[in-house]
Formats: C-alpha cells, sequence, structure tokens
DNA sequence: AATGAATGAGACTTCATTCAT
DNA sequence: CATGAATGAAGTCTCATTCAT
C-alpha cells in the first residue's frame, strides 16, 4: 500500500468519492482505520468494492484525504471563530480561554477525523508528512501572532512560546477530546469547563511567569 | 483474540516468559505491537510460535503484561528518583523540573514499552483497564503530595490540581519523547532541555497564579 | 470470455475498430496479450472502455483477429516477395536462403503480432483454430510448390518434404524472430545473418540427402 | 510477486514441498501455469492455502523450482541414455537419429514441466535466468563433444555448428512434443516415428552439406 | 454510438491459532 | 513441555464486463 487518491473531476466520480469519505468517517466514530475494511467502506457507502479502487489507489490512499479534510474543517472553523484576537480587551488570560474552548468545541465535533489525524501523524507519519507539517507551522504561526498582541504581558521567547503553545495545545486538548473514554483523561473528576479552563491558564502561566 | 497470560510457577515456565516478554520488548524499539507477529516474537526469543501459546492465550494476553511491566518499571524508577519532594530546598518551579527532568529520562529510556502502553490505552483500553487507571490514581496521588508540600504557594484547588497536573505530564511529555520523530513535536526547534523545561514551567504557571 | 468479434459495417465503426487493434498492437511491443488490459487498449486507443466492447465481445475476440492480421500481413509480404521461386537461377540452397531471409525480414518487422499468433496458437487454440490451420496449409502449399520446381534435387517423398519445410521454417525461425532476448536462442553468438543461412541449409541439407 | 522458494529441510517439510510440486505438475497438465491458481494447487495437494506459502514464498516461487526439476530430469535422462556418443559404430546419421529419439522420448513423457520451463523462458526470463543459461551452455557442451567425433564428417566450423544445433533440437522437438493437439506440428500428417527422423535429418543434412 | 463509473467474482497473500509429532 | 508445520478466515487488490447517462 503506498500514496495516491485517484482525480475525480466528474460529479459523478466526486460524489462517489464524498460517498466513500463520509462512510469513513461514520465508520470511524466506531472504530480505528485499521480495524475498518475496504469492505466496510463499500457497504457503508453502498458501493462495490471495486469502485472504491477507482478513486483510490489503496488503503492507504484515504489517509491523507482525511487529512486534507481535517484541515479544511481546521481553516473553516478557524476562519468562522478567528475574530479572537481582534477583541482582546478581556486580556490574555481571557482570549486564552476563548481560544482554547473554540479548539476544543473544534476537536469533540469532529472526533472522529481528528482522531485518525492526530493517530496516523505518528503511526504513518511517511502518509502524511507535508500537510501535517503545514498544519503544524500554520499553528505556530497564529500562536505568534497572539504572542505579538500581548507582548508587554508575556515573559517568554517569542519562537519558544510559539512552538510550545502550539505543542500544548496540540497535545493536551486532544488527548482527553479525542478519547474521551479510555486514555489518561478519563478518570478525571473536572468538568469540561473545568478542564478547558485548566488547560488555558496552564499556557497563561506559562507565558506570563519568568522564564528563570 | 482476548485476554489471558498464563501463570508460570515453574522456574523454566518463568524463564520461557521472560524470553519472549525480552524479545518482545526488542521488537518493539522497531516497530508498533501490531505490527509485529507472533513469528517475529517466537523467532526473536528463540521458541517456537506453539511455545508462545504455552504462555500466552493470545497474542493480545502480551499486552496487559506489558503495562506490568511498564509499571513496574515506572516503580522502580520513581522509587529510586523518589527523593524529590524530600529536598524542596530549591522551591516549587525547582522541584517541577526536577520531576519532568526524570519522568522525560525514564520514558525517553523505555520507549518502546511506554510508546504501547500509551497507545493501547487508547486502542484496546478493554486489554489494559485497571492496571492503567491504578497507574493514573497513583500518580495523580504522588501529584497530590506534591501539592500538600507547596500548598502555600499553589492557588489551585488540591483535586483539581492534582488531575491535572497528572494529565499535562503524562500528555506533554509523551508526545515528544515517544514520538520524536514524528508528531506534534517534531517541528520544534527547541531543544529537548528547554522543552523540558517549558513544559515544568507550564505546570509551575498554572500552580501559582490564581485561578481567576 | 468466449468467441466473437462483432461485425463493423459502419465506416465509423470500422474506424474505431482499427483504431483498437491498432492500440493493441502497439502494447503487443512491450507485453504479452494477456498483460495488457481492456482499459489499456481502450486508453491507448484513445476511446472509452464500453466502446471497446461495441466492436468486440470481449477481450479473447481481440485474439482471431490478430490472426488475421498476421495472415493478411503475411500474405501481403508474400505476395510482394513472392517471386521467389520465380527466379530459380541460383539453385535450391540459393532460393532457400532468399525464402528464409524474407521470412526472417518478415517475423522481426511485424514481432508484436506474430508473437502473440504464435503462443496463442498454443496456449488458446481454442480462439484461433481454423484461421490457423489455413495460414500452416497455405504455408506447406507454398513449400510443396517450391518443391516442385526443384524436385530433381530433392531426395525426399513430396508430402512429408513439405510438411516437415513448413515445420521448420515456423519453429526455427519463430524462436529467435519473436524471443530475441530471452527463448533458446539468446545465448547464440552466432550473427543473425549466419543465423538465418545455417536455418536456410538445414532445410537445404535434408532435402538433399538421402532419406535412409 | 517475485523470487524465492523456502528451504524444506526437516522430513514433513520436504513431502509437504514435493506434494505441492507433484500437484502443480499434475495440474500443468491440463493447463498452464497462469490458469492454476494457488487455491488449485493446494486442493490438488489436499493442503490449505497458508501451507503453499509456507514453502513459496509467493506463487511465482513455483517456476524456478519447476525449472530445477526440468533440469534434475533431463540430467538424469541424459546419464542414463547418455552412451550415444560411445557406439558410433552406425556413423553420424545414426547417432543423430538416436540421440533424437531420446530427446523426443524425454520431452513427450515429461511435456508438463518441460512446457513451463520452455513457456517461462520466455514469458519470464526475469524469474528463470541462470539455471536456462546453464542449461544451454551445457546442451551446447554436449553437441560439442559430439562434433568433436565425427569431425571428419562434419562440414561446418565448430562453434556454430554447437550452437546450431543445440537451437536445432531445442526448438524443433519442443513444438511438437509439447503442444501436440495445436500449435505449428498439429496438422502434419507424418507420424511422430518419421518426424523425429525427419528432424534428426535437418540436422545431419546441415552438417555434412558444404557451407557455401 | 460513446462514455466511463460501477460492479463483483476471484486472485494473491498474511498471520493468529491449532495440533500431531 | 516444546516444536513448527498446517490451517483457513479474512484482507487487499485487479480487471473483464455491464449499464445508466
Amino acid at each position: 500500500m503506498s500514496q495516491g487518491a485517484r482525480p475525480a473531476l466528474q460529479s459523478r466520480s466526486r460524489a462517489t468519492r464524498d460517498k466513500l469519505l463520509k462512510a469513513l468517517e461514520c465508520l470511524l466514530r466506531e472504530r480505528s482505520f485499521a480495524e475498518v475494511t475496504v469492505a466496510d467502506i463499500a457497504r457503508e457507502a453502498g458501493l462495490a468494492v471495486g469502485t472504491v479502487y477507482r478513486r483510490f489507489e489503496n488503503k492507504d490512499a484515504f489517509i491523507p484525504v482525511l487529512f486534507e479534510i481535517y484541515k479544511q474543517r481546521l481553516d473553516a472553523f478557524m476562519g468562522s471563530a478567528g475574530g479572537v484576537v481582534v477583541e482582546p480587551e478581556g486580556g490574555l488570560k481571557t482570549v486564552l480561554r476563548q481560544l482554547t474552548e473554540q479548539s476544543w468545541t473544534f476537536l469533540t465535533s469532529e472526533r472522529g477525523v481528528a482522531r485518525e489525524a492526530h493517530l496516523y501523524a505518528r503511526l504513518r507519519p511517511d502518509l502524511v508528512g507535508e500537510e501535517w507539517d503545514a498544519l503544524l507551522a500554520a499553528s505556530q504561526d497564529s500562536y505568534g501572532t497572539l504572542i505579538d498582541a500581548f507582548s508587554d504581558e508575556i515573559k517568554r521567547p517569542r519562537q519558544e512560546a510559539a512552538e510550545m503553545l502550539s505543542y500544548h495545545f496540540n497535545t493536551a486538548l486532544t488527548e482527553r477530546a479525542l478519547y474521551p473514554e479510555d486514555g489518561v483523561g478519563s478518570q478525571m473528576t473536572v468538568s469540561d469547563l473545568d478542564f478547558v479552563r485548566a488547560i488555558a491558564d496552564f499556557a497563561y502561566g506559562y507565558l506570563v511567569t519568568e522564564a528563570d
């Protein structure tokens, strides 16, 4: 299995492709990608196995497309919710909380796709590569912008802070959002709301305390 | 595949079991558990496939044992390094940094086992269950102790703080320690040392800033 | 897959058919018929897959047509070069050499079609049948004519000689002409020219030596 | 599908391997290798599909082994019948006839394996390579020896003669022996005996007539 | 007539598990 | 107890053929 989603220019092809992706996304709510078979996807989409291979060179070819979808949704979400920094009246802490809340909302609503995106960035980085890197770079950039907007409050070097914020939100939120029933976060008694606030406050505390 | 590591009371059986686990651990340095076949484990251990099934009911039965090993190593490590809180002269920040550094050292040295432990806690929580819960509870407990030792400096409710610290260190450190070449942490330019410090400082900042 | 090339009476249909055959012939220069897919043929012809099935009942239906083409080319070639026996001044040996050389030229220039024709006469005789038989009969006939023209020199019974000459040239030339890089002839050091002469001389020697 | 027959050192493995090869050989009497499926081989051998893959890395791995078998049988046959040249009282013509007859006997008795050996030397030379080259070289060698024994009668250069004899017998005999019902030889009326004699006489005639 | 998306039988291959030796 | 050959279900993928547009 290697790279390659097939071009789908015609409307019918496009529809098929979308049916397949929707079917996969649906299946990912219950199982991981590795547990889903090509036959499952075809059945869920109401298509034949061969049809899958007309649109996707092989099973792995779904992964990069899943990433793309994740990216698009993220872009769309961030675009629509992007006014965060625009209203910085509440100060850094408030902005961070708003941002965290939004990310949390996004991750929990896109759990299936997001989970595979994060999982396969680890398990099969070869299948993801540039898409993921671009996403992370964009993430760091936007945190850079945030930092600049509050540079007087922030006591950390810009580059390190941007990297660490990106890392923090990417790891801290995903664990509980994507694996709510298992994983490290499953035993906590704090509510989602308190959790999200706390995650934001970790970032806030880091930014406003002296480095040494 | 279902539950069940077989009892190995005799010394010879015990030796076989250990050989198998050592072999698996060795293989996990290169590949994930799912990519390792039972035949691989047998070959690496210098045993026959059938012998594997005399000690382990099925392939999945390795997972809980792997957890046990992880737990033991963690206990051993924490026991030997557990003097952290005992010498709190450096203050909370220093203690957190020491603690983070130690955890980092542990995770990177036990990468293979730790990676599967964390991965399977997500992918197959049914195989892990109590072991993992116990581990997390213990983790929270020890953070509770830490919090108590610095209760005057800390501005957060004890229970929430314990849970969040446990969560933070479990997620923030593992991502970069267990998936150094892929994942979210792969694009960062900050050094390991700076990274570890920053992670500690997230915790410090969270603890010492006001909740609201 | 069974028999049946569809009639193509209209000019457009005829053009489609020719496009397909030309495309197939082109593909046969690189791969064997079994390795060529119907989609390959369609693509090479610049047509859709469905269009192929409007002209050819199934993939196998190409085989008899390929034979027909082979036959036509052979007829055309033999017709144009057929003056061999007409100028028998050089004697039997020379005539055989000329004939062999011509056959060699033909086979090497029509390698693709010729290869499949010979291969499928073996692998799927059911698809070829009469076409092939007619070809062989014609071949024997023409060798019969040749024998008659040199009956005084020839020491072999006419029928046997005609059959054996036909067989000899059909097998001896094809092996090296159609599979130059593999097969039985690939290790020889003799040049094409010497090879062709030698093949002619086998025939000559057979004809002019006593049967017993 | 690529190279690789698996080692079979134990007696049971060896037996399985032999069962598989015998089954394949049996199936080759009716169909070509391409038409035989791995499941067919397994069924015919009374084994499971997976067992095939324990002894042969993949389907193609049967081909080289088939060659080896062909080679061994040929060696065995030639060894036992090798006294040809030792009794040259009958002269070159007689020796050639004896030799041709023996080869004919061998080829017709080993039709299935021989057919695939010759076919795959053409279709998949990559799978065969050295085995085949060695066989051809040995064949040329032995014809060289024959030529030396009758050098006074023979009018052709030694090297060319050896190559051409090898080529002649390899192509002329195989066509009719391996594809008796189809192919170029199927329409002949001459008997097997006469055919074999004629093939020998082609060689004889070539050798004893002047080159120019 | 042409198109090419859709079909689905069937081929190859893997590997967790069993069992005769 | 140990062995490793055998098993066969299940998965991935191909491609000749069909059919709605």
